[in-house]
DNA sequence: GGTCATTGACTGACTAGTCAGTCAGTTTCG
DNA sequence: CGAAACTGACTGACTAGTCAGTCAATGACC
């Protein structure tokens, strides 16, 4: 059992870090606020990871884990209903607070990977999921015909991929509320219709 | 003279704090940092303004005004030109070096926006600034007959925008060289070739 | 069953370092 | 001279990381 206690404490530490990053942002982060939110102190932090940076690449490891579980669930949807799903998760947060501010936090802290190797890595690993994910959704939808047959998957992902996280950044920093949905009913029209209609 | 002495102390400053930038990014940098560049004192920056923020709101403010000169002088291009001169501006360094840590330090103190109100009105300035830009380029493209007349100038202004920095933004923090550029092909490939070939 | 050793989880007080901002003074120059 | 430009020494607030030690639980040994 004492494995199972182990990795709850550092769940919760985890879930903590989530609550601290929302409430706090990354700049302002300290070990102090993590521990408030875990109602622990800071030293055990420090007895589980070496490192606040040590303490944060986990951090994103937890945020992949978790990518990765929701991406599996939703598999086996449609083409064209996976694409939507996709692009509205971006655009999430009408005015759903908490996760404008974690995405907030998470900018920070993607601002902060050309210096840190270690973000940078995590970082490179969630960009090649996100972008591997709408590859299989377009090749999917190739394949069963609902998409038309002559773009090239891993453009049409990078172009999406870029276009709503540009969005979503511009949202959050300008603190804009409609900016993201405008991006991605423009997308829409210029790009994603073209391309779902059948040929 | 005092009147242009102090200008051109504060010209100076801000010349100081761009160099100061890319050497050390925005988290990391100090006033001190900025005095260094500058061969002057840290005191001295205190005495032309109060705070590290004021400076930091001047420094935006300097860069607004340089991108309104740069823009005022090629106006006169032809629209698709104009364009592409435009996309490539984002897509800019491909391995020039400072210019890539110039706007990661960028993308850093953008980031600090949400949390900073003075930051936040000079990037909203330069975001309609910008997009402006855009929507004057597809109107006289549109309006000579070399663009579409059917797309919303408004519309493609956005998608572009918000493509070309989450295009650049990815490149930045993945450290990853053809990003931004791959990007710009598939914005041509799929929407911009489409606007600008005669209808 | 009771005592003793061991260990993992956890704490509070501390250190060493950083950095924005202050202030009392000096230099420069018109 | 007098004012503006400029400096160096200093302070106070803050924070990551350290360290010696507490406490509860587990297990070993007689």
């Amino acid at each position: 059992m004492t494995g199972t206690e182990r990795t709850d404490t550092r769940q919760a530490i985890m879930e903590a870090t989530y609550r601290a990053l929302c409430e706090h942002g990354y700049a302002a982060l300290t070990m102090q606020d993590i521990a408030d939110e875990l109602d622990k102190s800071k030293s055990l932090l420090h007895y589980h990871f070496d490192t606040k940076e040590d303490l944060l690449v986990a951090f994103i490891e937890f945020l992949l884990e978790e990518f990765e579980e929701k991406r599996a669930e939703n598999a086996e949807a449609p083409p064209e209903k996976r694409l939507e799903e996709f692009v509205d998760w971006f655009v999430f947060a009408p005015e759903e607070d908490d996760r404008t501010a974690f995405h907030i936090a998470l900018l920070e802290l993607r601002s902060q990977a050309p210096y840190t190797e270690a973000y940078r890595e995590q970082l490179a690993r969630s960009d090649r999921l996100v972008r591997e994910t709408i590859v299989e959704i377009v090749e999917a939808g190739i394949e069963s015909g609902e998409f038309r047959s002559d773009v090239d998957p891993e453009s049409i992902a990078r172009l999406v991929f870029a276009t709503m996280d540009g969005a979503r950044i511009r949202q959050a920093t300008l603190a804009e509320a409609g900016y993201a949905a405008a991006v991605r009913d423009a997308l829409y029209e210029y790009v994603l219709d073209d391309i779902v209609s059948a040929e």
